[in-house]
DNA sequence: ATTTTGCAACTGATGCATCACATAGAGAAA
DNA sequence: TTTCTCTATGTGATGCATCAGTTGCAAAAT
């Protein structure tokens, strides 16, 4: 019998599709609130419909997108409601994560964060400090012993990442964050949740409130309920 | 074919599969750690395995049953791990959403939580009451202005009703917590924002060494990470 | 006569059913 | 104990029915 050594094997089509229209959305290389042809995106990933099926229904348990029922796919669009929803918890999850994570976190996790931080030290662009922040409040998360806290953060983290690169181009520069998390792992490590957390409650009201003015300073968000990527707003092409 | 006239015609039968399987999985009639057969199950629906699938996604996006790729569908089995993280998000989620009702709630909303907290003057049965507690709690997450946070405090109440479910029998005489939960609402008419997040994190807390205590004495959890409804417990027949 | 409104038929896509295949896990045999 | 086979089950492909949205026509009102 010939068994070919094939690397996706153990991996669904399914899982591949998930994967791709995930990653698309997340870098709003599809526009928010377009409407998706899963004919043709079976067509173009050259598979069936079935596993576009099943990542739509994968996409939707994520919220990203909603599927209206014998009408089509929409990828969800960005509310003044999703942003503040996905900040908000953000701001419940983080301090929580960092309270734990003072009780239980092991001296390898704490000098894991504590080599995280250092590479805030070299110049970087926004984008990879994004990513950095990113692998540091997860290493936070993971330390809460919390799978669901982990998972969470995760995708919270996504969505975050995709307001951000819908907002915001990425050339402004980085803030200068490393004291920050520099006293958050202190804390941390000296087992100090309440300052922990609280430390960590400050850090989200931070990019929150400069997310929220980057948006509103561009225009994408008014007075109150502005809908973006919409049906009153047309792509940008 | 007779097409008879179905109320719920205008709904999926995907979605009807799925909430018949979560109320199932739900209500431990089916009992944790089974692997589910999706022929029968589209055969005891009088369906094709094509929603049973899709129902499957969206459970396994919930947490209540695992896909093991080419081998089988698993309802998640109830284990040490399971227990903490379903807890220990309420313990993030539940103050968050109580500081933040001490914000937005307006007097209407106000008066919805005293009345739900008048039902706990009559006598119940622990069952009508994890359904009150149901209702006033995520009553307080919908004050919240977070639909995320709603949606989070429902699915956590079901897993958490789930486990009540396994774990107790539902003789258990009701606990009397309405004077907590009036301090709750006193806090949040009062707009103290901090207040309400103690009272309700006191609250989960104590709720949390309740049931954790519950479940050790009835043998469900030894040491430390037994698995219960797993591959090491046959159903008890 | 023109415009507007309402209804009906058409088109296109989704969702479900059926069929085909590959794989994992169990069981038997060596 | 190891390996091979067989069965059962998930996974992908395809065809078809159903439903939503749209467009066009007709009729009525101005």
């Amino acid at each position: 019998m010939i068994v070919e050594a094939d690397p996706t094997a153990h991996a669904p089509v399914s899982e591949r599709i998930y994967l791709a229209l995930r990653q698309e959305i997340m870098r709003c290389e599809i526009v928010p609130g377009t409407t998706l042809d899963a004919a043709s995106i079976a067509s173009t990933y050259e598979v069936s419909k079935t596993p576009v099926r099943d990542a739509m229904q994968r996409l939707a348990a994520d919220g990203l997108v909603t599927i209206l029922p014998r009408s089509g796919y929409r990828v969800a669009p960005i509310t003044f409601q999703a942003v503040h929803d996905i900040l908000d918890m953000r701001a419940a999850i983080g301090p929580h994560a960092a309270r734990q994570a003072a009780r239980y976190a092991t001296p390898a996790e704490i000098a894991l964060l504590r080599q995280i931080v250092r590479e805030y030290a070299a110049p970087m662009d926004i984008g990879t400090m994004q990513q950095v922040a990113r692998r540091f409040h997860l290493a936070i998360a993971r330390c809460s012993r919390n799978k669901r806290v982990v998972a969470l953060s995760e995708t919270l983290f996504d969505e975050l990442e995709r307001l951000l690169r819908f907002a915001i181009d990425f050339t402004v520069k980085a803030g200068e964050h490393s004291d920050e998390h520099t006293a958050l792992v202190d804390a941390i490590a000296a087992g100090d949740g309440e300052r922990a957390a609280a430390i960590e409650f400050a850090h989200i009201k931070h990019s929150r409130e400069f997310l929220i003015e980057r948006l509103m300073t561009l225009g994408y968000l008014s007075a109150s309920e502005i809908q973006l990527g919409g049906t009153t707003r047309s792509p940008a092409e």
